[in-house]
RNA sequence: GCUGGAGUGGCGGAAUGGCAGACGCAGCGGACUUAAAAUCCGCCGAUGGGUGACUAUCGUGGGGGUUCGAGUCCCCUCUCCAGCACCA
């Protein structure tokens, strides 16, 4: 083995890890108890057909340095990996290509885990998950079950039994159906006939979250709301405590801030007002304000077009305008809402209704701008204090009226509303109140009067939970069917010893373009007969954020089939202590996840109410740097402002064909065109992505790592740069030249490592590396932490002998980073065993003391001399010594010293 | 528009309020070599002065402030990135 040689070395310990299983955790009874314990954990991968990107290693790196920094701290250390491989792209391609999604999820997870094995990671093979794997759905479904178990006991805020459901007398009365109905309407887990997002191309209902300004968030295909009996999950019960307990965990504020704006939670009130029919008669047409203190102002109201009373609202001569109205609200997109419509719309009922406050009559609208999904979908109108209410009403010439000024007497801008707090006007007997106060003394009011009521509203919806679909979780219930042949609307689960509930044998899973599941196609399989009755099986699959709602409880008993996890188990291992993944998920899948953990905590399935306790997104790996200039037809450079200008043209620059000018980039051919210098998002069409394959074999999987972690900080967005891999693989070969003899044609030992003592300032630089590379993986400061065993490497290469004591612990600081190299250098050094166990080096700081310090002196702020002095050189002393310096007394000029700073070890600054 | 984050050499990036630019890349010079690659050594923010060791001034998006001292703290402002966006 001449030289550095990462494609010999690499496949060899890999091989080791994974036949000596080096790191199989251990069970907290079977040993892993007395030690620490330390959870970490990665976002798993949906395994595509595409296989890794750059992307994936690069939160992979930084847990797997942790888990093995962690393990050699004598942490007991959970560090697995699993795939959530249900999902639309394996049931597309299945359909484009014939083969069965079981087949291609099989493929891909087999490319997924070579390729993650290829890059060292130490995880416990023995706990992978694959979240279509029957043994583990099985336990998707209880857990679905469970929440189908479950109502929310909004008192004690908390999750309950089914059965312990208080059913309220007249419900009793009516007989056991009723009980049946009551019960299923306070099931965390409930049926109900709502407007979906209904995408065509993708054969599916999607969730609000996977909907993009109107199209599908896969593939970009357009969606357009329906009415559909869909399985729904209650997840706005729990939306306090999702906000509640954000500030008991250690997450990006950002990612917490997302969650809270996700969630919505807005105060206020719900007032009744009195419509009156055109025919006669009134009903009430309650609305969500979070400003009752401007009810006075409501000189209008706006229902939303879908509301249920518009029909009974309309006058005859409005109804064709309405209908036509209501007609175009239903075909449009939301992304036709809100995108296209910053115009407001609407239609006039032709009906009044009674302010409840000041007996008016206001009139009524339809508008699109009121969304039937929040709050009562029907609004009171204030034109005056609210900005959308003002724009409608300047369109329809609706009245505005005024009623809270500015505190502090500023006149409102002419044509704007005023949506401040100030002070109540024109409101009977809440004038002269500031907007707070008057707040709560009309909701006193409302409620005294029987006409409205405090009211917490949250733009979080309850979770779509069900689509129609072949490649994911089926529901675990029977429908029962009358002798009609239609379903009764009673409902049961299987019972759970019957779990799991597989995927029928199906050749055609097409969706059928329309909203009928394909699994009605197996017909063998829907049908179930029972007790003399024919059940029908629920025909609609789980989405793909079900199996990742709970995958890390699923590692800390992968086997179990008596329970999902083992409750000693779980309560040893939880909570996660790191979970790193995307900041793409900040909403979907965390939510969700915190969602389902509360609910198993709330049945007493987990101890800790939250399951992640520290979360660390990695930033995004874009492509190597690109320079563009721009030439128009005529094939002369133009500026990049005129880039979107017909026929120019992009063209891309090489490094040294433009130069720095100013704060921009410019053509060094032509110095007054700018260029466009930025990396981009890497993507298949333009032609920029890196496979780490090729890494892997052009440098090898340490260089990977290392280079991934030395970019810059992990939270950061950063660009690739292949230059960048070449000068971390120059540095591994580096070290291997420290430790090894590359002319000789066997493994030899250089020559110049010998048995001998340190000197002094080796021993100081040791421990200094090992001071600053273990701070800083605590702090998961990555790249310092490399740039410090560089320093070190660089200090090493020159000396002539190179002590064993200086190398051995050098190796093990290595090692979390490039754990091939560095157990290759240690079996070099005549350890047999793997290193993974060993202990970490410690510092001393006694250590860390040189002999003598550089003291910058500065006078009045500015650097003009240094001292060479020792490190304990008195305060007093330095004054002197500072004071004598000749630099220093020709920067003074004969002034006499004001103010002498002294920092002892640090810095001296004269001010004169 | 709202929220969060970031602006430091040619590039990626370092800096508990205390020597700005660690470390790496690129570049330049040298050694080794018949030569190249690899490797090793050195230089490497800008401007001015000096043959030179050196030296002066400026310099962390821009403007103000606090401080003996500010990349770092405070106020204002600009730009970029990400997320949300008619949620009453």
């Amino acid at each position: 083995m001449p030289s550095y040689h990462p494609a010999a070395i690499e496949p060899r310990w890999q091989d080791y890890w994974l036949k000596n299983k080096t790191f199989r955790t251990p069970d907290p009874e079977a040993g892993g108890a007395g030690k620490p314990k330390y959870y970490i954990l990665d976002m798993f991968p949906y395994p595509s057909g595409a296989g890794l990107h750059v992307g994936h290693p690069e939160g992979y790196t930084a847990t797997d340095i942790l888990a093995r920094y962690k393990r050699m701290r004598g942490f007991a250390v959970m560090h697995p990996m699993g795939w959530d491989a249900f999902g639309l792209p394996a049931e597309q391609y299945a359909i484009e290509t014939g083969t069965h999604p079981r087949v291609t999820t099989e493929k891909n997870i087999n490319t997924f885990r070579r390729q993650i094995q290829m890059l060292g990671f130490s995880y416990d093979w023995d706990r992978e998950v694959d979240t279509t794997d029957p043994n583990y759905f099985r336990w998707t479904q209880w857990i679905f079950l469970l929440l189908h178990d479950t109502w929310f006991d909004a008192a004690a805020k908390k999750g309950r039994p089914i059965a312990e459901l208080p059913i309220p007398a007249e419900v009793k009365s009516q007989g056991e159906a009723a009980v049946r109905k009551y019960r299923d309407s306070k099931r965390l887990a409930y049926q109900a006939e709502v407007p979906v997002n209904w995408c065509s191309a993708l054969g599916t209902v999607l969730a609000n979250e996977e909907v993009i300004d109107g199209r599908s968030e896969r593939g970009g295909h357009p969606v357009v709301r329906l009415p559909l009996r869909q399985w729904m999950l209650r997840i706005t019960d729990y939306a306090d405590r999702l906000l509640e307990d954000l500030d008991t965990v250690d997450w990006p504020a950002s990612i917490q801030e997302m969650q809270r704006n996700w969630i919505g939670r807005s105060e206020g009130a719900e007032v009744d007002f009195t419509a009156l029919l055109p025919g006669g008669g009134e009903r009430t047409l309650r609305v969500f304000t979070t400003r009752p203190d401007t009810l006075f102002g409501a000189t209008y109201m706006v229902l939303a077009p879908e509301h249920p009373l518009v029909p009974d609202l309309t006058t005859g001569n409005q109804m064709p305008a309405v209908t036509t109205y209501r007609d175009q609200a239903s075909r449009k997109s939301d992304f036709e809402r809100t995108e296209l419509a910053q115009e407001k719309t609407g239609v006039f009922t032709g009906s009044y209704a009674v302010n409840p406050v000041n007996g008016k009559q206001v009139p009524i609208w339809i508008a699109d701008y009121v969304l039937a999904g929040y709050g009562t979908g029907a609004i009171m109108a204030v034109p005056a204090h609210d900005e959308r209410d003002h724009a409608f009403a300047v369109k329809f010439n609706l009245p505005i009226v005024q009623v809270v000024s500015p505190q502090d007497g500023a006149k409102i801008a002419e044509g704007a509303a005023f949506c401040e707090p100030g002070l109540a006007r024109n409101s009977g007997f809440l004038d002269g109140l500031k907007t707070p106060e008057a707040k709560s003394r009309m909701i006193d009011w409302l409620e005294k009067e029987t006409k409205g009521t405090r009211k917490v509203n949250y733009k979080l919806r309850d979770w779509l939970f069900s689509r129609q679909r072949y490649w994911g979780e089926p529901f675990p219930l029977l429908h029962e069917i009358g002798a009609d042949g239609e379903p009764t609307g009673r409902i049961e689960p299987l019972d759970r010893a019957e779990l799991p509930l597989k995927l029928p044998v199906l050749d055609d899973y097409k969706p059928s373009g329309r909203p009928e599941p394909p699994l009605g196609k197996a017909t063998d399989w829907v049908e179930v007969q029972r007790d003399g009755t024919t059940w029908r099986r629920e025909l609609n699959t789980m989405p793909q954020w079900a199996g990742s709602c709970w995958y890390y409880l699923r590692y800390l008993d992968p086997k179990n089939d008596q329970a999902f996890c083992d409750p000693a188990k779980e309560n040893y291992w939880m909570p996660v202590d790191l979970y790193v993944g995307g900041a793409e998920h900040a909403v979907l899948h965390l939510l969700y996840s915190r969602f389902w953990h509360k609910v198993l905590f709330d049945r007493g399935h987990v101890k800790t109410a939250e399951p992640f306790k520290r979360l660390v997104n990695q930033g995004m790996i874009l492509g190597e740097m690109e320079y563009t200039a721009f030439k128009n037809p005529a094939g002369a450079w133009v500026q990049p402002n005129q880039r979107d200008k017909e026929g120019v043209e992009a063209v891309r620059l090489n490094e040294d064909q433009v130069e720095k000018k100013g704060d921009s980039f410019v053509l060094k051919a032509d110095p007054g065109i700018k260029v466009d210098a930025r990396a981009n998002k890497m993507s298949k069409s333009r032609g920029n992505v890196i496979n780490p394959d090729e890494v892997v074999k052009d440098y090898g999987a340490d260089s990977l790592r290392l280079y991934e972690m030395f970019m810059g900080p992990l939270e950061a967005t950063k660009p690739w740069s292949m230059r960048g891999v070449e000068g971390v693989y120059r540095f591994l070969s580096r070290v291997w030249r420290v430790f090894m003899d590359d002319r000789a044609e066997e493994m030899k030992l250089n020559p110049q490592v010998t048995a001998g003592a340190p000197d002094a300032e080796t021993l100081r630089a040791l421990h200094q590396t090992i001071k600053r590379v273990t701070e800083d993986l605590d702090h998961m400061r990555f790249n310092t932490a490399i740039a410090a065993m560089m320093e070190y490497t660089n200090h090493l290469t020159p000396l002539a002998s190179k002590p064993r004591a200086a190398l051995e612990p050098f190796v093990l600081l290595l090692a979390p980073f490039a754990p091939h190299l560095a157990e290759e250098l240690w079996r070099a050094l005549g350890h047999a065993e793997t290193l993974a166990y060993e202990s970490w080096p410690s510092f001393d700081p006694a250590l860390l003391v040189a002999s003598t310090i550089e003291i910058p002196v500065q006078v009045n702020g500015k650097l003009r001399s240094k001292l060479v002095v020792a490190p304990d050189t008195a305060k007093e002393e330095l004054e002197k010594m500072a004071l004598a310096d000749p630099k220093v007394q020709e920067n003074l000029a004969g002034r006499a010293p004001k103010k002498v700073i002294v920092v002892p070890g640090k810095l001296v600054n004269v001010v004169g």
